[in-house]
DNA sequence: CAGGCCCTTGTGACATTGTCACCGACAGAC
DNA sequence: GTCTGTCGGTGACAATGTCACAAGGGCCTG
């Protein structure tokens, strides 16, 4: 009889694995704790592990040469950092790192125990292809919004995802840029132009959100 | 004692795999040809199978929703669209599409076969770990180059790319800006450019190199 | 050959976004 | 209070994207 950790009713997509699954993970996996700022993975950092959060975020993001950022995508809460587990296989050399946007407990699967995972559950085999595939197109997006998208409509679609029911985000123009990966000026002037209309009203670290709908109809326009 | 099929030659990840394995490829997967400029996957049009390419290009590509595009990555000979298998496993909706660049022959492996591959084979699976590396390095790639790259730069990077041995490009303006994800008129620009500095030479439909090393230093510059 | 058509390229005007330089306002440390 | 580092505002300019339109090449057809 085995014991059923109660992380797992975190990941639907690890519902009903089979006995000897449970066994091996109830043994070999790992749980942690990491704090708020912490670097998960990052050049010269190679993520040994693979990470399923049982709370917290995690932010993932690109940086360039010239010290500008760009946020790609982030890890919530019953997902897995699966995309870092094969890159840093095969390429190290990538600049991308993972960061702990709150404090995060989370699941280590060592990669040997990952690799039989893998041959012996077609549901781990599914649950990790999930993943896979989220994470892939979160990357299309990003692309097709760098390339395609208008900055005013990016900044309004930015700000509808980080309010998270809160009329006021505490964060810097600064922070928005990096999200966006362009420059904080660029940011100011769309905020200014925003508070003008009176969308939003504007203070030291913070922004408050006046006219919903008049964001979300930017956000959504063509 | 088993026929090894001569197109497995052509794909040294999967070199030294075990009998069982051949066994289930030669037994299960198909080879097919598909001609130049056909659709091999798009909206609308999933992918089924997992693709070896065993020679030919293929081009992945995102279509935005103004009708411009972006190439996001080539598929060459001995590589695998891995990426889209997962993908459209999950997420059907996104707007990528591949298309057969030259004549191309192919492996087909069928969903279920893929599957039942990743679960026998370590081989296999480290293959199929690898391709999707590759495949993500490049996005992120794409993403940095796009967000943080000057357009001067991204166009001496992409003729080189394209260049091929060859001294003289075979190819439009228009095709130019698709490769970069940015409009025609960009591209005519850059390249009247480099011509007022005696780099390349224009004609119609053809792009001339006439001093690789100045477009290497550009590609190569901060 | 002339005429017509489509594809490709050139170009000017303007809008948007990115870069640079610099300044002032604010908040916490002391 | 002053000092100091962070944050935000702004003007000037450069780079890139958008739009409208014109010119020319190549090919087909009559």
């Amino acid at each position: 009889m085995l014991m059923t950790n109660s992380w797992r009713t975190a990941f639907p997509g690890l519902a009903g694995i089979s006995d000897d699954v449970s066994y091996l993970l109830d043994k070999r996996a790992r749980q942690i704790t990491l704090n708020k700022g912490a670097l998960i993975f990052g050049p010269g950092n190679p993520a040994e592990n693979l990470l399923l959060l049982v709370s917290g975020t995690v932010r993932v993001q690109q940086l360039s040469e010239a010290g500008r950022e760009i946020v790609l995508y982030r890890v919530h809460a019953g997902e897995s950092c699966v995309l870092t587990t094969a890159c840093l296989l095969a390429f190290e050399d990538y600049s991308a790192e993972g960061i702990a946007e709150t404090d995060v407990d989370a699941i280590m699967i060592p990669r040997d125990v990952f690799d039989e995972l893998m041959s012996i559950s077609k549901k781990f085999r599914a649950f990790v292809f999930e993943a896979y595939s989220k994470r892939i197109t979160d990357l299309f997006m990003v692309i097709e919004e760098i390339a395609f998208k208008r900055m005013d409509i990016r900044v309004a679609q930015k700000l509808l995802e980080l309010q998270d029911g809160k009329a006021v985000l505490r964060l810097t123009h600064q922070q928005l840029a990096t999200e966006l990966g362009t420059a904080r000026e660029v940011i100011s002037r769309q905020l200014k132009e925003f508070e003008r209309r009176g969308w939003v009203n504007l203070s030291r670290g913070e922004i408050e959100l006046r006219d919903l709908a008049a964001i979300e109809r930017l956000a959504h326009a063509p």
